[in-house]
DNA sequence: CCAACATATGGAGGGGCACCCCGTTTGTCA
DNA sequence: TGACAAACGGGGTGCCCCTCCATATGTTGG
């Protein structure tokens, strides 16, 4: 999306050329090697693939997070949109559960992408990282769904995502992660109790 | 319980007495340790804590799985033990319930025991590991619940297991994990809709 | 009581990782 | 084109996991 995350956090100055160049193939060796080792890939590994010395990692990405951050940016940033679109759904319970799948789906298929998001009261979501977007795109999805009356009024955003992605962060690298992770969410959607068929019990 | 592991699980020859408390030595030091700095405590500092050379650590613990079972052993079987009680309960349902909310508060609460009992497709659960042991004693639960109507037929307890040691996992080292776990399980137990209430939606 | 032997020990070493210091190189722009 | 800020990366420090093997120590049969 549009810029890398260096120039859009701090418009100051640019970037020198070849900074720019490292950045964006370190970005990219970090891309590869999370997929392949998940969140707690070697950052010198990383350097090694990308062609650069560890410093010049550790300069761009001061933490771990900051990398992973960024690494996961764009499909965050897709989620968001497709956040966005079933805001505009005429069945808004159904927008929120669609899009509470795919956010475990991505996260539980997408190696290191659960634990980059940990958030609550003790991780406060950082104001413009990965965890505040979701929130942010998600909180609509849950408003119009309470105004339907298809969700609990105290039901929270910051729950309901901190809960899709621990089914995330536990199916992770699971083989049918994917499956997995839409069984436990549903589960817990619709919780364990039987619905009171229509007809009564029978 | 009842015997350090090592004797139940192979009796065939009693540890030389030294072994055996260094064995123990080991284990107190991982407690303290474990309880300090979660799952990924460091093995050297626990047997320097002991007083062993790192060798010993590592001949009577295989691996890091190894000692956090054998750590978390007592507390798992007091889930058990407090499983077998609830069984006898009148209301299975709420029974239920109640188990999953302490086994989430125990993970929770507890650094280091929700990552020693990821559980599910990919990670069976090990014969005599603690994960096998939860899931015994909560099936009986389970089972009582669904003959009495109380938790849809399909569930399963390892689903079950796996969602509650998910929220654990997440909310561990909170400030006030156990209150966000208890939440999160009563959010995943009664899931996001409104409750059809008796006298019908308004 | 004491050897002799299996059992157990732990220091040292190999390999890896995160993170940082600082002398050197390289864009950039007046 | 020259001078200067910006960026680089080799190498060092400290920690970690894990294993090897020369040494020490309980155990037990005579």
């Amino acid at each position: 999306m549009a810029d890398t995350a260096a120039a859009s956090a701090a418009p100051a100055r640019p970037l020198r050329a070849d900074a720019r160049r490292n950045y964006d193939r370190i970005l990219a060796a970090a891309e590869a090697e999370v997929a392949r080792s998940g969140a707690s890939a070697s950052l010198e590994e990383i350097a090694r693939q990308a062609g650069v010395g560890s410093a010049t990692l550790h300069r761009h990405f001061p933490t771990r997070q900051a990398l992973l951050e960024e690494v996961f940016h764009d499909r965050v940033e897709a989620l968001c949109a497709q956040a966005r679109e079933l805001a505009t759904s005429d069945d808004p319970g159904e927008a929120l559960v669609t899009w509470l799948r795919a956010v475990a789906v991505y996260g539980a298929t997408t190696r290191g992408l659960a634990a980059s998001l940990r958030m609550g009261p003790a991780h406060p979501p950082s104001g413009t990282g990965c965890g505040a977007m979701l929130l942010d795109a998600g909180g609509e999805l849950l408003r119009r769904a309470q105004d339907a009356g298809a969700v609990r009024r105290e039901t929270s955003m910051i729950d309901l995502l901190t809960l899709v992605n621990a089914v995330s962060l536990v199916t992770e690298g699971d083989a049918d992660a994917a499956d997995e992770a839409v069984r436990l969410v549903s589960l817990a959607i619709d919780g364990v109790r039987p619905l009171p068929v229509p007809g009564g019990p029978a």
